[in-house]
DNA sequence: GGTCAATAGTTGTATATACAAGTTTGCAAT
DNA sequence: ATTGCAAACTTGTATATACAACTATTGACC
């Protein structure tokens, strides 16, 4: 028995996750247009567009008309997960919530980010630190960039009243977002910050929102996995 | 100024959409052919096609070669967290899975088991252990305790060659599930059957599955968190 | 140097067509 | 009646083409 032949856009998708997955295609790089791709595997630009389509569904490539397909960094897919404010959650089991806003600034996006936001190379991006603390005990650092182009008086806020989430969702309201969930070793400056040891598994949130109008913000939240549980929800 | 105006792609999914959610289109009843659609919106088929595929990817309707487009069941929506089973997502990435049968076997249950598979102390359950490679690299390992009183032929199994995820749902199709998501240190032992250090962060989820007849089993799954990333679905 | 317009390149939508592959149905031969 | 086969129908893959919508770049002009 010889293998079934595999459909021509397979082939095609295959080749793509493989310069991804080695690393040959790096994270935001832009990948061949529908018509390279076209003319390299000898077949219609359909079939091409066909295989970067359904990567795209997959969260492995991004795409925008007239400017390209690139590839991503987020692999997940939109998300059903429910998204609460974690002032909320907190107060919910009785505890105190407290908020240390570490930092707002502005940032220069980097080609990364700018992709991620949809901005522009060379634009300046709104960067907040936030520590949260339950009952005087740090249990959660929020990083988050944030659209200054959606949320102009984003750097107006005092995080220390609302939580960044909060504020984000009146201003904003958002439509759509996606996760990515790993578990990480937290950088050394972070684990100062949530007083735990070095060698403490943390899960890690990676959260991309839409509103209506775009790419909302890009947050980074990072959980000492012992104090921390992740049920049915994200909590923000 | 109007509204933008809608493809006529998007035109066909929501005539669709109103049917089904208005009940003129039950359950597994069949929907109209490509061509039927084509001629009703005096569109190509190519088109009516897409209306229907992108329904499909959605969720709402079923497809089969040969047999035509039907509407699917409606169980999928209610569960937060869509389940997958981690053979088939590994196939989707174009790599190969395999599965190590390491035990399967009984226990006595503790009393916190009993309470969670909703046994009596005293009875005996079905425990299995199934690590998962993808490409020979070990990925997740799977621990699993099982209600002998749902799945009495457990033990007869292969799980080399099925899943028990995927025996499961066969067996005893789940109606409800929770989870509860951990960043942790793998125990030693597993840290050898993962081929990790053991200072490598997992990620642990740990899952209560239920069928109409009661709880069906309790899995933990560990995953090194470098190799492994949690989108909107759970792998198992 | 800065502004604006034209242009080339890219993705998005739509059509018409052809053949492959799978399922169901119905008819003919046994 | 049962079997076997052919035909009709349905979805799956692939091609070639056309135009629309959007982006980034280029170059002319001020």
């Amino acid at each position: 028995m010889s293998q079934a032949k595999a459909a021509k856009f397979t082939v095609i998708k295959e080749h793509i996750c493989q310069k991804i997955e080695s690393g040959v295609w790096q994270q935001h790089s832009k990948v061949p247009s529908e018509n390279e791709l076209a003319e390299q595997f000898s077949v219609s630009r359909m079939t091409a567009r066909r295989a970067l389509q359904e990567l795209t569904e997959q969260g492995l490539l991004v795409r925008t008309q007239g400017a390209g397909t690139f590839v991503a960094t987020f692999k997940s897919q939109s998300s059903v997960l429910e998204i609460r404010n974690i002032a909320d959650e907190i107060g919910e089991r009785g505890h105190e919530h407290q908020a240390m806003q570490l930092q707002l600034t502005t940032v220069d996006v980097t080609e990364e980010l700018a992709i991620l936001l949809g901005m522009k190379q060379g634009e300046r991006a709104f960067y907040s630190e936030v520590l949260h603390l339950e009952n005087k005990q740090p249990i959660q650092l929020e990083q988050r960039f944030v659209n200054p182009r959606l949320v102009p008086e984003y750097l107006l806020q005092d995080f220390a009243n609302i939580t960044p989430h909060e504020y984000l969702s009146n201003e904003a309201p958002l439509t759509e977002a996606t996760h990515e969930i790993e578990a990480v070793l937290a950088a050394p400056e972070n684990c100062k910050l949530l007083e735990i040891a070095p060698s403490t598994p943390c899960l890690q949130v990676k959260r991309r929102t839409w509103s209506s109008q775009g790419v909302v913000s890009l947050a980074t939240l990072t959980a000492p996995g012992d104090k921390y549980r992740l049920g049915s929800h994200l909590t923000f």
